[in-house]
RNA sequence: GCCCCUGUGGCGGAAUUGGUAGACGCGCCUGACUCAAAAUCAGGUGGUGGAAACAUCGUGCUGGUUCGAGUCCGGCCAGGGGCACCA
């Protein structure tokens, strides 16, 4: 007999328990069977998991599954991101160690985790701030560092004042530092960099072979790096105006076609020559610091008006030695792309024409559109960047923009000068070194020694990992490394004298490029000579996550490989062969009159549609149904997703995540969305416990006919099946959900039947069973421990977490006749019912004897009739 | 400013990629069971007309291609996202 109810809370943690003490989801790492890599992002340790996670893991862990039953050695690992600053900050605000914060937050949310009944190798659980782990990270960097990939350089970085640390190009959002939301000023310091750049081409090209991530990804990425193809120009300068016998001036541009639009040059404020020229002249000196003053915040640089000044310097055209172009130090020219310094083409460029008309400098059209007369063609305030024929340009007139771009990067590259060729065609990347020195704590110490004799010296690999010492004060801003009063000092390892510590940690992005080469490779620990597993695990198959690491993470990610692969410890590129980035979790906002929020659990809704209100439970207060939005603390739109389990189950909550929305859209949280999913819960409970009365024996034998009734029952299953399998493997989790309701129904409807007309033959009883059987195997995936009660209900021992996929008997879904949609003139007006290999002739004489045919035809003759075989019937009249 | 994505019932969304628009769920309506409620079960549910059969309109707007368009092409509108002095 089974209960009448299915009770998730007695249920879930009863699975959990047998599925742990057998051990059953870890991956061993010499198996026969195929390999396959399932990964969500792992999380950062705040404490808590938010509902986003539930969906994130959910998603995964349904992969996970499927994946494990059709027959893969599954690799489905957890970790944690654990390093970073909302640790220190706990530091600071409560007093307690970073470490302890991070490992109490780590027990906590381990425990949520195996609550929601995730299928994970938990005895390859790794923490970045694990010593173990970051030893690792060490000697990866000193790899890098030996195979030139990594280097320390004074440069231009964002600062983020809040913070009191450097943030990477990546970090900085809209001006602002991406997690403080502090607008970010620009510094000179001496900084540790990957050099990320180094891959740029690989990294954009092999964008278009991950055909398995989303496009918008690729794209997103395509754009971060921003490969244009251009020339390098070097302009002669006039020696008479130069200050220290400088005599060229290399320029980069995409433009070279518009030469003959040239009307001035300009240098980045930071360029060598705007120094040079600073020096002797006080005013441009003046105008430099001028520029450097006001440009320290992004949002500052954005809004600047164009300003100038003129070196007294000029620039000889290649074309023409005659002609001389001013060369200017302007505040729009960045020093970070390309060689700091341009040349100015006004007709064809809006910054150069806002700059060339505040300042009176001419402007020369020099292509002209097809539907301008060449003779008129002015350009006043908006330059004009389109296609058309060159004009104003000697011996370019009348090529296309792009003949012409052809014609002047050939005579350039011709054309020497002190030995070297005049232009050379290049490319350029808008793509940065990735900065990784964090003034901070609680991050992975950077292994260098700082030696007044020797220089830069990495720290010997005897000596990884270098610990961050446990012994620190965060009662005063700043890095507490750089002022612990011995952790620093340390002798030299070349050459023994008392020297210093880098005291700068790395990125905790550093951290989670690599991490999913480390689940690969639990012993890497104990002997790093060993050859590392992680060839054998790569590259992971699905990786889930959120799509704001579209640029930050997953490009890091990919770099890493790279670096690993240079450095002799992975052999491939690409870490991620499938990527796929969910949508959030979104909730209706509710405010009250005070212009405060109410948080859910303290709002009841009543009504529907446009009488739907909401008021405060405790005071009967009216509230305002705000707008869905993505759930944030400031909104009071969360739910925490130990309530939804304490309330429904983990089952329910997963089962409902999946259901509503597609994956990789929002998914709006409703309170009756999820009571929808506990009542479907019970309902499959139901119908099992029926099947469970009505069906064949588990060891049945199978019979070798079926009637009519039991060989519809056997379509369903057999064609949901065949449906789920498809979509699961698609992660169309949604669709996969629909399949089992329809399942479900017809198993309903086929219950309903027998109890109605008392006829249950041997044959229907089988075909029942095998149907209940396939529709738990079906939602297991999403509600594992329902699945599992269920399975134990139908009579099985064993445990559906290690059951292999149900095989689909495809002769089940080929129709012996089919029911074709008959059109006349595009509008539907019939069906007809024909054999499945019914010939056109036959199919066109049935179709034109059907009444509502003739009805519509109304007499007249059919001019054709279009058959689509298997689709569709149209008669054209 | 440039680039990209998305617009389908009251709501979330299906639609084998050019072939029956609205699968499945939520909500709602009607009925059964009940003293009653909950739960459950049965039926209905895009608009308009009709008792019904059926007809007609209908996938943001607009024009086109096609026997046939939610799907393809052109032009717009709205919402969302990315980049942004990148030469």
């Amino acid at each position: 007999m089974t209960p009448e109810r299915y009770n998730a809370r007695e249920a879930e943690p009863r699975w959990q328990k047998i599925w742990e003490e057998r051990g059953i989801f870890a991956a061993p790492n010499d198996d026969p069977r195929p390999k396959h890599y399932v990964l969500e992002m792992f999380p950062y340790p705040s404490g808590r998991i938010h509902i986003g996670h539930v969906r994130n893991y959910a998603m995964g862990d349904a992969l996970a599954r499927y994946k494990r039953a059709m027959g893969f050695n599954v690799l489905h690992p957890m970790g944690w991101d654990a390093f970073g600053l909302p640790a220190e900050n706990a530091a600071i605000e409560r007093k307690v160690h970073p470490k302890e914060w991070t490992y109490q937050n780590i027990a906590a949310m381990k425990s949520q985790l195996k609550s929601m009944g995730l299928s994970l190798d938990w005895s390859r659980e790794i923490a970045t701030c694990d010593p173990d782990y970051y030893k690792h990270q060490q000697k990866l960097f000193l790899d890098f560092l030996q195979v030139g990939l990594v280097e320390r350089k004074q440069s231009k970085v964002n600062w983020d004042p809040v913070e009191q640390t450097v943030l990477a190009n990546e970090q900085v959002i809209d001006g602002r530092g991406w997690r403080s939301g502090a607008l970010v000023e620009q510094r000179e310091l001496t900084q540790w960099f990957f050099k990320i750049t180094a891959f740029a081409d690989d990294l954009l090209a092999a964008l278009d072979r991950l055909d398995r991530w989303p496009e918008k990804v690729r794209l997103m990425q395509r754009n971060w790096i921003g490969r244009s193809e251009g020339l390098l120009v070097r302009f002669a300068l006039d020696p008479a105006t130069t200050p220290n016998r400088e005599s060229e001036l290399e320029i980069f541009t995409t433009r070279h076609d518009t030469l003959f639009g040239a009307t001035f040059m300009a240098l980045s404020p930071d360029h060598p020559l705007a120094a040079a020229a600073a020096a002797r002249n006080p005013a441009l000196a003046a105008f430099i610091a001028e520029c450097h003053h006001r440009g320290t915040a992004q949002e500052v640089i954005e809004t600047a008006e164009k300003l100038g000044f003129d070196t007294g310097m000029k620039a000889v055209h290649p074309f023409d030695p005659e002609w001389k172009l001013k060369v200017y130090v302007a505040n729009f020219v960045l020093m970070e792309y390309g060689t700091g310094a341009i040349f100015g083409c006004p007709a064809h460029d809006q910054r150069d024409l806002d700059f060339v008309n505040k300042y009176g400098i001419g402007v020369i059209p020099v292509v002209c559109p097809s539907d301008q007369d060449p003779a008129t063609f002015a350009v006043t305030n908006v330059a004009y960047d389109g296609d058309g024929r060159m004009i104003n340009s000697r011996f370019l007139d009348g090529m296309t923009a792009a003949e012409a771009k052809e014609e002047v990067a050939r005579r350039l590259e011709r054309e020497r000068r002190g030995g070297r060729p005049v232009g050379e065609r290049r490319i350029n990347y808008r793509l940065r070194d990735w900065g990784i020195s964090r003034q901070r704590y609680w991050g992975c110490p950077i292994p260098i020694i700082h030696c007044e004799a020797c220089g830069v010296v990495p720290v010997p690999e005897r000596d990884l990992p270098v610990r961050l010492p446990d012994d620190v004060a965060f009662d005063r801003p700043g890095n507490p490394l750089d002022r612990h009063p011995t952790w620093k000092h340390v002798a030299c390892p070349a050459c023994g004298k008392p020297a210093r510590r880098e005291t700068d940690t790395m990125d905790t992005f550093v951290d989670s490029s690599w991490y999913f080469a480390r689940f690969t490779d639990p012993w890497i620990a104990a002997s790093p000579t060993d050859a590392p597993m992680a060839d054998a695990w790569l590259p992971v198959d699905q990786y889930i996550g959120g799509v704001e690491h579209a640029i930050l993470h997953l490009l890091y990610s990919r770099f890493f490989t790279r670096a690993m692969r240079k450095a002799g410890h992975l052999g491939l590129d690409e870490p991620f062969d499938g990527m796929f980035t969910q949508g959030m979790v979104v909730h209706e906002t509710y405010r009250k009159a005070d212009g405060t929020w109410a948080a859910p659990e303290e709002v009841t809704i009543e009504g529907s549609g446009p009488d739907r209100r909401a008021k405060l439970i405790a005071t009967g207060e009216p509230v305002e149904i705000g707008p869905t939005e993505k759930m944030s603390k400031s909104k009071f739109n969360t739910v925490d997703p130990d309530d939804i389990m304490a309330t429904y189950g983990a089952d329910t909550a997963r089962w409902f995540m999946l259901s509503d929305s597609p994956p990789d859209r929002d998914v709006n949280w409703t309170e009756e969305g999820v009571q929808g999913a506990g009542r479907f819960v019970q309902r499959l409970w139901r119908i099992v416990g029926e099947v469970a009365e009505v069906g064949a024996a588990p060891d049945a034998a199978r019979p070798r006919h079926f009637d009519a009734a039991a060989l519809a029952v056997r379509k369903a299953a057999h064609g949901a099946l065949a449906k789920v399998s498809e979509d699961l493997a698609k992660l169309r989790f949604n669709l996969c959900v629909a399949q089992v309701y329809e399942l479900a129904n017809a198993l309903q409807d086929a219950l309903a039947a027998i109890k109605g007309n008392g006829r249950l033959t041997p044959d229907l009883a089988w075909a029942m069973r095998e149907a209940a059987e396939i529709m738990v195997q079906l939602f297991h995936p999403m509600m594992p421990h329902l699945a599992e009660e269920c399975w134990a209900a139908l009579g099985h021992n064993n445990l559906i977490a290690q059951a292999r996929w149900p095989v689909v008997e495809s002769d089940l879904l080929v129709e012996e006749t089919i029911t074709l949609p008959v059109q006349v003139n595009g509008r539907k007006r019939a069906d007809v019912t024909v054999a499945r290999d019914a010939g056109v002739p036959d199919i066109e004489a049935a179709v034109l004897q059907l009444e509502g045919v003739k009805r519509a035809l109304e007499g007249k003759v059919p001019k054709k009739v279009i058959v689509v075989p298997q689709r569709i019937v149209n008669v054209v009249a």
